[in-house]
DNA sequence: GCGCATTAACGACGCGCTGTAGTAGATGTC
DNA sequence: GACATCTACTACAGCGCGTCGTTAATGCGC
C-alpha cells in the first residue's frame, strides 16, 4: 500500500529523506554523518527523527545486528509525484476542469516545458498500455 | 502576483476559505454567520482568522463603511492547482521525468480517468494556442 | 457633537508538531 | 561479564493554528 502524504515535512524531516533517498540503506550513525553541519547535530536527534518518520510510516528498517538499517519506502519520486496528486484530489472527489486548468496554468508557468513533457508522457503510456 | 502555496492551511483557515470561495466578497459578519457549529464560534475567532489569512496574502479586503470586505485573491481552482503543481517543483529545478511519471501514477489510482482528461485539457491548449 | 453599537487590533493561551538533546535501559561483542 | 554501542523514553523550546477576551477605533443616529 501507498503511504499518503500527510503533511508536508520539516527540514530536517526533509534533509534526512534526502540522505536515505540519495545513498540506499542507513544506519542512523551513516544518516548522522552524512548530515554536515557547522555545530554536528547530536546522534540521538538524528535518531528521534528517524523515529518519527519510522512512526509516519515514512521509512522502514531492519534490525541488523545490534543497530536498525533504515530506508525510505517510497523513493523521492512517489513521494513528490504522489503529494502533487494527493493536493489535486484532496478532499472531493474527482477535481473539477477548473482545477485541472489552473493545475496546468500554473505548471506551464513555473517551467514552460512541463507541460509538454507531460503531454508526451502521458502519449507514451497510452501507447504501452494498449 | 500570483501568490505561492506557502503551507497547508489549518482546518478552520479552509474552512472560511471555502465560504469565501463559495459566496463572493464577505464581511466578517457574514463569514461568521456561514459558519455553522454546535456551539457557534466567537466573532473575533473568525476575525483573527481572517486577519492571518490576509496576512499571508490569501485574501484582500477593502473597508465598506466601518467593516471590511473580504474576497479570496486566487479562486479555488487555482488555489488547488498551484498547489500540486508547486509540489512538482518544489525546491529544485525542472521535475524530474521520475517524478513526473510517479505523478502520473499517483493520479491514475485516485481518479483513473484523470489522466485522460488531463491529456485531452494539454490537447485542447496546444490547439488553442497555435 | 455625543453616545452607542459595531468593528478592528492586539495579545494571550493551549495544543500539536518539529528541532534539539540528555539519560537510562537494552543488546551485542570480546 | 565488562564495555561500547544503540535504542527508547522523556523533555523542552519555538511556531502555527484554533480559540477568545480586552481594548481601542470608527461610523451612525439623534
Amino acid at each position: 500500500m501507498s503511504v499518503a502524504p500527510p503533511r508536508l515535512l520539516g527540514d530536517l524531516e526533509t534533509e534526512v529523506m534526502t540522505v536515505l533517498w540519495s545513498y540506499g540503506p542507513l544506519s542512523v550513525r551513516d544518516v548522522h554523518a552524512a548530515i554536515r553541519r557547522k555545530p554536528a547535530l547530536a546522534y540521538t536527534t538524528v535518531l528521534t527523527v528517524l523515529d518519527r518518520l519510522h512512526a509516519k510510516g515514512l521509512v522502514e528498517r531492519v534490525k541488523d545486528g545490534k543497530a536498525f538499517v533504515y530506508c525510505a519506502r517510497l523513493t523521492r519520486e512517489e513521494w513528490m509525484g504522489g503529494s502533487a496528486a494527493h493536493m489535486l484530489t484532496s478532499g472531493k472527489e474527482p477535481p473539477s476542469t477548473g482545477v485541472l486548468l489552473a493545475f496546468l496554468d500554473s505548471a506551464e508557468k513555473v517551467d514552460p516545458q512541463l507541460v509538454e513533457r507531460l503531454s508526451e508522457l502521458i502519449a507514451q503510456r497510452k501507447g504501452r498500455d494498449e
